[in-house]
DNA sequence: CTCGCAATTATGCAAGTGTATAATAGTGCC
DNA sequence: GGCACTATTATACACTTGCATAATTGCGAG
């Protein structure tokens, strides 16, 4: 007779787990901020999509600082993970191509995460806690890019100082951020799999390592 | 006895012209929104920092919403006024790499301008107006890059197709932008020079002509 | 010198903000 | 099946926001 997955007709609300609220309640601000900035994450817009009334995120969250911070950190750990699963197996050059291609694809490239990134920022700068949290993020793709490149380099036959390979990494990422961010903001301004080229072609130059998804892949 | 730089004990304000008070509007625009965001941004803030009260915002701009219009258009026209004037003159190869290492040294990499970058994004992908200038400023850049690299190149003997040209301007834009990026957000994480080196190095692998600064310069 | 115009200030307002507190009502436990 | 616990809602408050309108006042034209 009562259908739990229906919003009962007489029933006002339904109790939910705190983790489920808190997740609800951390997409619906990154929705916002991605789509209005930090300004239109208004608590009421924030509850309002998460169907809840406002007053419950003061019951899992001690102010909306929290929340944006929560949510910051959701974000983050999103990202990461689904890049660290993006270089699969194979050989290093087969890893690599593969991580430098899935960085310049959707979902990772995408108006809304380059929006989020933005929108961010300015919390960024001034809070230490999401300063840490951004650097972290940072450092890890970085080491993760470093670590493929000089995996690549040495299956070529070739090895590197440790302060080159460094300076590689950081030259890589930034073609990679580069060309993210571009596609994010302007997302009409790039036919698909463009980025994907053009990163592969710059990262290849860079390293000096012939790099080919459709060769490697499958 | 009276000197005009003081101000003045009886006088209440002093009138500066319709320049003038336009120019300081949009400054303390850039100001705020490079500090606080977006957010912070206050017509009160505003004219505080500006040292005129707030009605006087809607004398010269009829919204909000026009002055930070018009600030973004200031910001954007500094930056490209800035690097156009970087190229110098000289070589072809000179031109690109003083383009390069101009762009990834103060004042155009710096914490402020890339807050504001973050600031804008919001606006610029909900508003029209402030796309078609960021889309201009966009491609302003790739544009003047594009040529000092088909100049490179031909200074060099070679020669690229103009599909291929246009990639390659993509792909030095992405790591100038990367490395932009990551200078402003991070100011600590980089030494003096080292993004431009970086850069210099990265676009020079990408092009395939050796860029250096130190020997090209002076 | 003074007078009128427009630049500038002063004041007010309605809507929206985050937060605090009290009132309600689901739901697991005995 | 009733009860207590607490998740959730409802309401209120002080403050900030952008904008409008009226009151001043600097300053150039005559």
């Amino acid at each position: 007779m009562d259908d739990p997955d229906v919003q009962d007709d007489s029933r006002k609300f339904t109790r939910e787990s705190a983790e489920v609220r808190r997740e609800a309640l951390i997409l619906a601000t990154l929705d916002l901020i991605a789509e209005m900035g930090v300004r239109g994450a208004t608590v009421r817009e924030i509850a309002a999509r998460a169907n809840v009334t406002q007053g419950l995120i003061r019951h899992y969250f001690s102010s909306k600082e929290e929340l944006v911070q929560a949510a910051y950190e959701h974000h983050m750990n999103t990202l990461t993970d689904q890049t660290a699963a993006s270089s699969g197996q194979g050989s290093a050059v087969s890893r690599l191509t593969n991580f430098v291609d899935a960085s310049l694809r959707p979902p990772i490239v995408n108006t809304s995460a380059v929006a989020l990134w933005a929108g961010f920022l300015n919390k960024v700068q001034h809070d230490p806690k999401m300063q840490r949290i951004h650097q972290q993020t940072y450092n890890y793709f970085r080491d993760h890019l470093e670590k493929l490149i000089v995996a690549a380099l040495q299956e070529t036959g070739r090895s590197v100082a440790a302060s080159e390979a460094k300076q590689l990494a950081i030259a890589c990422n930034a073609v990679i951020d580069g060309l993210w961010l571009e596609g994010g903001a302007l997302p009409d301004a790039f036919s698909e799999g463009q980025l994907a080229q053009i990163g592969l072609d710059s990262v290849s130059a860079i390293v000096g390592i012939p790099l080919n998804k459709e060769v490697e892949q499958q």
